[in-house]
DNA sequence: ATATTCACTCTACAATTGTAGTATATAGTT
DNA sequence: AACTATATACTACAATTGTAGAGTGAATAT
C-alpha cells in the first residue's frame, strides 16, 4: 500500500497491538495486549480485525478453526505516512508551527533534546 | 478549553481558514479561503461552522442578518494538543519511533535541519 | 406593496465508526 | 451420538461525519 489512510481510533489501537507481536499473530495474543490498554468484547475485536483486513492492513489466514493475522503494513510505514499527514494537514506544512507545537505539547526539555539528537543521528 | 479533541477533517479545514483571518471573521472571508483548498456548498460550510460552535471552537455572534465568527481556541493551542496526542496515540509515546517517522515522512534534509534548529531555539 | 435576493437555520441522508449480540461451524467430551 | 466449549462470521444499531436541499426571515429593488 502506498499511502495508508489514517485509521479510526479503535482500529489503530488494535493495529498497535498486532504490531507488538511477532507475526503471524493469534487473536488471543491481541486480546491479551488489549486487555490493558483498551478492553472490548471479543466480538468487537473480531469486527475490528475484519475491518483492518478489509482496509488492507492485515491478512487473515485460517488455521483450523482459528485465524492468524499478519500485518501487511509495517508500523514504521504507517507512522511515517501519518507524520507526513499531520505535518501537512494539521500544521499546514509550516515547520515553525510544527516546532512550536512540539515545544508546547507537554514534552519535557529532556524529551525535546532527545528528539534533536535522534533527528541528527537518523538524518545521516 | 483544556484539551481540544481532534476535529474531523472537514471541520479542521474550516477552522484553519478561520485561523487565517483577523477575528471577528465573516462567512464570506472563510468561503473565499476555502474556495482554493476545499470548495463546498454554502450550506455545508454553514453546517460545519455551527458544529464548530457546538464543540466550543467558535463563538457565533449575529450582526444584523449576518454572523460573525470568533475562534475560542488558538491555532497554537490546538496544534500543541494534537502534537501531544499524535505522539502518544500514533507513536505510542516512543521518541525514537517519532524521530524515525519524521525522518521517513518525506521531509527533506533541509526541512529536518530546520526543525532541529527551531527546536533548539524554541527550547530556551 | 411586492418580488427578489441574501444569510442563515433546520432537516435529511448516506457512509463511517464503536460496540456487541446472535448465528454457525467445528472440535473435544461423555 | 449428543453435549459443550470455542472460534469466527453475520447482523445490528446508535453516534459521528460529510454533504447539501428546503424553509424562514429580513433587506433591497421595482
Amino acid at each position: 500500500m502506498t499511502n495508508p489512510r489514517r485509521l479510526p481510533d479503535a482500529e489503530l489501537e488494535v493495529m498497535q497491538a498486532v504490531w507488538r507481536c511477532e507475526p503471524p499473530v493469534t487473536r488471543h495474543q491481541i486480546e491479551t495486549i488489549l486487555q490493558h490498554t483498551h478492553p472490548m468484547a471479543l466480538t468487537t475485536l473480531l469486527t475490528l480485525l475484519t475491518r483492518l483486513a478489509d482496509r488492507g492492513f492485515l491478512a487473515i489466514e485460517k488455521i483450523g478453526r482459528s485465524n492468524c493475522y499478519t500485518p501487511l503494513i509495517t508500523r514504521e510505514d504507517y507512522l511515517a505516512a501519518q507524520s507526513s499527514q499531520f505535518f501537512k494537514q494539521v500544521c499546514g506544512g509550516s515547520m515553525s508551527a510544527f516546532a512550536s507545537a512540539l515545544c508546547h505539547s507537554g514534552l519535557t526539555k529532556e524529551e525535546l533534546a532527545e528528539l534533536r539528537t535522534l533527528l541528527e543521528r537518523d538524518a545521516l
